[in-house]
DNA sequence: TCAATAGTGTCTCTTAGACAATATTGA
DNA sequence: TCAATATTGTCTAAGAGACACTATTGA
């Protein structure tokens, strides 16, 4: 099982990297992964949990099931199998993610892979991201990759970011205003050198 | 790793079944299985096409991944996890798909799931057929299901079979007009005691 | 001729995109 | 006041749905 954990950062899409302690592909950097426990799990999605739990030390909000990869030439050691998932993280829980002594952690620009990834690392980054940006490009709006308080032009960065093209001010706004999932904070508002934004969080019963 | 075997029989969406000859759950209704074989299989894939190939005798053009199932609580003999496929039949080979002495086989009705199923395949199959419904909602066309020449007004029906609701005959043909998977075999026409409908084939490069 | 289905045309309404205009703050 | 960003409004063009119309065959 391995893991393309996801986020926000200095307005590009992120990926956590861990470098390889053991061979083969030793020092190379690669998605976090585990393996089931089914004496702990009680299924995968739990596998993912615990695993995120270990290397991050972060509650993770939100995972999702990407895809099976499968065959005997990606891995040297022969035949392999693994469930890929991709997780989200607030934008402004990135500096909460600290990887062990043991462990290298590195946070790399999702949509540049020009980094060579450990295995097939790369192609199973390219079908998470694919998968979540397939997801907020029919209308999903990728609320757990925010802060629990945000405003509006913030939500649309989110977005831009994920599709990778920028976005209609007018328009986005003009989507999202029926949109139950998004609750105004009434009366509060996030101040700077120009007109204040109105803060919004996330409605209880939303589901990505 | 089950695979759900999906065609359209008497304009409606119908899937494979195979009676369960061994405990558990013996003489129940299952979707068809099998288990990875390392020494024969370079991929998941290739075990979905091995086992098709095995249980229905018939070349099967098109298949995809949906989703894997995971837990202790699905097989009474404790923790499983399974890679769940669809696979599209062609309507017209719906004959040619039949089983082994050994094992009885049935279509049964996609859509109606009345009937129990062995393990949690009641939940496999529902995944199978909304990940199908989904690809074509967003304007895939089902180009598998269908015979290798086929009219327009067969290609809507078997969109309506797929997504349970009716579609606007003007709308549709508007539609697939640009479609540059469908191609007019030139000057050939299903007759019959009304006006000929023009007999379409799917392109070579068509990608579902 | 009629029945039956194939195929097309037209209207309306909704919506997305582009872009402009207005609003509200701190400095 | 100005700079900067928030928020709203307007115009237009493309597309979807509804529905009616025409076309072409066999009987």
């Amino acid at each position: 099982m391995d893991i393309a954990l996801l986020t926000v950062k200095d307005e590009r899409l992120h990926v956590l990297l861990v470098r390889r302690a053991n061979e083969p592909e030793k020092g190379r950097w690669a998605l976090p992964g585990g393996v089931l426990d089914p004496a702990v799990d009680c299924s995968l999605d739990d596998t993912v949990r615990r695993v995120l739990r270990s290397k991050t030390h972060v509650d993770i909000r939100y995972t999702e099931q990407v895809q099976v990869f499968s065959g005997q030439d990606r891995d040297p050691r022969g035949w392999s199998l693994s469930v890929v998932y991709y997780a989200l993280l607030p934008g402004d829980k990135v500096s909460a993610v600290a990887g062990d002594k043991a462990e290298a952690i590195e946070w790399m620009d999702a949509m540049e892979l020009n980094r060579q990834l450990a295995f097939d690392h790369t192609l199973l980054l390219e079908a998470a991201v694919a998968k979540l940006r397939d997801k907020v490009e029919r209308e999903a709006l990728p609320l757990h990759l925010l802060p629990g308080r945000f405003t509006l032009t913030e939500l649309q960065r989110t977005c831009e970011v994920v599709l990778g093209r920028p976005l209609d001010k007018s328009a986005f706004r003009r989507r999202i205003k029926e949109e139950p999932a998004l609750v105004e904070i009434e009366g509060e508002f996030l101040r700077g050198p120009q007109r204040p934004a109105q803060l919004y969080t996330t409605a209880e019963d939303f589901q990505f």
